[in-house]
Parts: structure tokens; sequence; C-alpha cells
RNA sequence: GGUUUCGUGGCCGAGUGGCUAGGCAGAGGUCUGCAAAACCUUUUACAGCGGUUCGAAUCCGCUCGAAACCUCCA
């Protein structure tokens, strides 16, 4: 069997993956910003990397997956902005920063159960670790690699790039940005246009605030994470996860810090996905182009033709390379939502033909397309351990869509494939479907409830066709299927 | 302007030197009272121009086009 490969961002190369710890994987990923609802775009990194969580879980790992909750900073509510911080106004009127975060980290936890995805092992939170950040801040301070100015600390990053490698992971030469930077902003605080701060001085409008050794403010955008990574999964873990636009400056600053703190980069491996664009540009609040994960859920939103199920958009974003772009459209995810059905279809039947239906041989009378099956499940392990190619993978999976349908209809003979084969079967897409890829049926709790009355309606049908009375037949069937429940006949009944 | 990446058929998207990717849509057929589903068959590709090679979608160069980052951004 092959061994994972990844693409690592920091060599820009793909290389085997090698745990520092054998047997345990220690992974961080960025997490939300809670101060607005997650859209679309935010759906890819959490679904990324939970397949990958969930792969490494499946090769036998033993993974810390740790994922913050970025609490701490602007806050805002929409259209309730500066008028609100020249606080003037009772508490319980006052924007009070913690009910926001609350309010939307519950509404990204509720979207992750959507989507399927694992809990991370620990989620820590930016306010929650204020004290390490500033303790992390002193050190670099301690070591001449940062700046007090009115209260607010920044890091020296021309001082840092003189002995360390700035720039590495995002391909970024201090030189150029600073020959860009010639424009001198008299009111600047730093230094130098690229330094970045790890403390910011609150002025009175601000929120968010906390007492530190500079003064109250509050923490700079980078240094969470390095103090959330470092105090769970050490000064060196292995993998570092997020979207591509965080590459710069969020991991290269990360990667400064934790250098200067810890005496080492932060992660061996830096895995970065893709993002999602829509008519070609990046979602973003930026762009006025986001859809929510609640309209894309209800469908509610202008360029949206229906709604979209949590698992179609899973699925959506598994048909392609995690490091690919990946288009919004209406026809994408609509085909999307079909090719999910036709798999999962698939793949319930193939649970039914684990009842006993299928006549079991130990020996397959079809030893080729036996063998050709057995090489396909094998190849799933070398798709995902390839850069983990779930596209690849549900390729494969597809291929095999029409050789489970075939033993059903009887198109290829009982017995065709060994008994062994399709238990072999049965695991993989299992394994695949349900463990690795985290697809799961979407109206199970639903059926139950109609199974009942359904079940009878089929029997009048049934009967109505016996006695060929196909204008009864035919209205029971297609005012069943204005409520969205599709009858198929087959052979048997 | 700099850095990085990309340009595949009607749409979405794999593929990095020789072997049908796959999904959706379209066409034909089998089955069925009809329909749907399923199964079988099938049409439309590799931005352009050069180069390397026995052979290139795949490597190199140029041209054109697009995106991300350089400011908070998944």
């Amino acid at each position: 069997m092959s061994v994972l490969k990844v693409h690592n961002s920091y060599t820009r190369q793909k290389e085997v993956f090698t745990p520092l710890t054998p047997g345990h994987v220690g992974m961080y990923v960025c997490g939300p910003t809670v101060s607005g609802e997650s859209h679309l775009g935010h759906a890819r990194p959490f679904i990324t990397f939970d397949f990958i969580y969930r792969y490494l879980l499946h090769l036998g790992y033993k993974v810390r997956y740790v994922r913050n909750i970025t609490d701490a900073g602007h806050f805002e509510e929409e259209g309730r902005e500066a008028e609100d911080k020249i606080a003037k106004k009772a508490t319980l009127e006052k924007l009070e920063p913690m009910e926001l975060v609350q309010k939307y980290t519950n509404l990204f936890h509720w979207a992750m159960r959507q989507f399927n995805n694992l809990d991370p092992s620990i989620e820590p939170t930016a306010t929650g670790h204020i004290v390490e950040q500033i303790g992390m801040i002193e050190t670099i301070i301690r070591d001449g690699y940062a700046y007090v100015v009115n209260g607010s600390v920044y890091f020296d990053v021309k001082k840092y790039a003189a002995r360390y490698p700035y720039g590495k992971l995002s391909g970024r030469i201090l030189d150029d940005l600073l020959e860009t930077t010639r424009d001198l902003d008299s009111q600047d605080e730093k230094h130098n246009r690229q330094d970045f701060a790890l403390w910011k001085s609150a002025p009175p409008e601000h929120i968010m605030r906390w007492q530190s050794p500079w003064g109250e403010g509050f923490p700079g955008w980078h240094i969470e994470c390095s103090a959330m990574s470092t105090k769970y999964l050490g000064v060196e873990f292995d993998i570092h996860g997020g979207g591509m636009d965080l590459m710069f400056p969020h991991h290269e600053s990360e990667i400064a810090q934790s250098t200067i703190c810890n005496k080492h980069i932060p992660a061996r491996y830096w895995l970065h996905n893709n993002m999602i664009t829509i008519n070609g540009k990046k979602m973003g609040k930026s762009y006025g182009n986001v859809i929510r994960l609640t309209e894309m859920f209800s469908g509610n939103h202008p360029l949206l033709l229906q709604a979209y199920s949590p698992m179609t958009i899973r699925f959506f974003i598994l048909q392609t390379h995690y490091r690919s772009t990946l288009d919004f459209s209406n026809e994408a995810l609509q085909a999307a939502e079909k090719g999910l059905k036709r798999l999962w279809e698939a793949y319930e039947l193939l649970q039914k033909l684990a009842a006993g239906q299928e006549s079991s041989s130990a020996n397959a009378a079809d030893p080729t397309l036996d063998d050709k099956v057995r090489r396909q499940l094998s190849s799933l392990d070398d798709f995902m351990n390839d850069d983990f190619n779930t596209a690849k993978v549900l390729a494969t999976l597809f291929d095999l869509v029409p050789v489970i349908n075939s033993l059903k209809t009887g198109h290829i003979a009982p017995g065709a494939l060994s008994s062994a084969t399709i238990s072999l079967t049965r695991k993989y897409f299992t394994d695949y479907l349900e463990n690795i890829l985290g697809l799961k049926g979407e109206f199970a709790d639903e059926d139950h409830k109609l199974t009942g009355v359904v079940d009878l309606l089929m029997d009048i049908r049934r009967d109505a066709r016996t006695r060929k009375d196909y204008a009864t037949s035919d209205k029971t069937r297609n005012q069943l299927q204005q409520l969205g429940i599709i009858l198929k006949d087959e052979k048997d009944g």
C-alpha cells in the first residue's frame, strides 16, 4: 500500500507525511471569526480539514485536532456602528460583544453539525488565552523583536528578516515589500509598514479590552494562533491548516512569532485549501457576493435557484481537489445533488444486498470483473494517500455504481462476484462514504415517520394496478410525486 | 507593479510524457401498461504560437486571458 503524501505549502512540494511522534498527529486549523454569520466560502476549510482529520483517524493515528474560535478583535454588529460605541447607554442597550460572539459561535457549531463535521479535539477561544498571548508578546519584546509605541506592540519584521527567512511560506521577498512602501504614513506608529501588531492599544470606543503590561488593549490578529497552537500542540507539531488567503500575512506572522518564542517553525506541514469562487471571484464580504450557509440551506437568496442541502454542498466540495478553486453555480450544485443521490442510492442498495439477497459464492463466476472491482477498491487508498484526492475517490466509487445496480437487476449474474468481494465492497463504501468523506443519508428521520402512510398508499396503488385501473394508480403516484415521494416500479413490485 | 496559481468538452471538474477519469446535461437502445429509475451504447476537450521528444493536455519558452495574496478575509 502506498504511503500518505501531502502537498506542503511551505516547501511547495508533495512530501511523505511522517508524524513527529509515531502514531500521533497534532493538527491546528485556523477557525472562524465569530463576528458574523458563516458563508459558503467558510464551509470549505472546515469540510476539507474534516476529511483530512477523518482520514488520519482512519489510518489509525491518534489525532489531536485543534481549531480555534477567534472571538477577540474588532467587533461590531452590522448596521449598528459608531454611535453605539461612544457609550452613554445602559448596559443592556449597549452592544455586548460576548453576546454576539455567543450567537455566531452557536450558529457556526450548528452549521458544522449540518455538514457532519466531527468536533475538533480542542476548540480554544482567543479570549480564553489572553494570558498566554501576553506571555508570548513579552518574550518577543525581551528578545528584541518587538517594540512598544503608545501602548501598542509591533513585531519588527525587518529585524526578524535579517536572521530568519521571512516570506518563505508566501513567497514574498521583504525587500520588495519594503520598496513598495516608500510612502511613509506619518501617523503610523509602525517603524515599517510590514510590521504587524502583537497588541493594540484600545481607543476609548473600543468595546473589547483587556489589561496588559502596556495598558488596556486587545491582542493582534496573529498572536492567538501562535499562543494556542503552542499551548495545546507544543513548539513543533505536524499539520497547520487553513485557507490559502491566510498564508500572508497570518501564517507568515505566526511563523515569525513562534520562531522567536519557541525557536521553531511551528508546523512541519502547511496545508491550504483553495477558495470557493462565485462567477470567478472569491466569495467574501468585501466583494459583496457572499451566500450565507443559512441561505444555502433554505434557498433564500437571489442567486439561488433552489435550496441546497448540507450534504449536497459537502459532496460538491469533495468532488474537486481541495487545492483547486471551486466555482459556485446553480448548475454545478444541481449536478452535485443528482450525483450524490445516485451514489447514495447505490450505497443503500449495497447495504440491502448485505441482508442476504445476493447468492454468495466463495468463488467468483466472473474472475475478471471480480479482480477489477478489487483493484478499484484498493486504488481508493492510493488516491486518498495522494494528497487527499477526494475527486478521484468519488470517481472510482462512481465506477462501481453500475456494478452494484447490476447485481440488483440481474444484469450481472448472481455469483459473478465472490461473496468476499461483495463484503469488501461494502466495507470500502462504508469506510469511504461515511467514515472518511463524512457523507450521510439525509432523510432518515422523515422517512421513518412517513413510512406507514406511504406503505398504505403503495398498497392501494398496487391493487389498482392489479385491476389494471391505471387511472387510479397514476393518480396516486403523481400526487405522491408532488409531495416529493417518487415511486419506482420494479419487476417484483 | 510584486508574489503565487491557473486556463480541459454544453456545465462542473480529475489527470503531469504514451493507457476511456468521473458527475450533470444531450442522443440512441433495453426493460416497463405509461412514466421514472436502472442497465448498455454514444456525441462535444485539453487558450494560442513555437520548441524538446519516437510520442505532450502533461516538460520548456513566448503571447493572450483569469484568479488569489500584497489591507480584515476560509
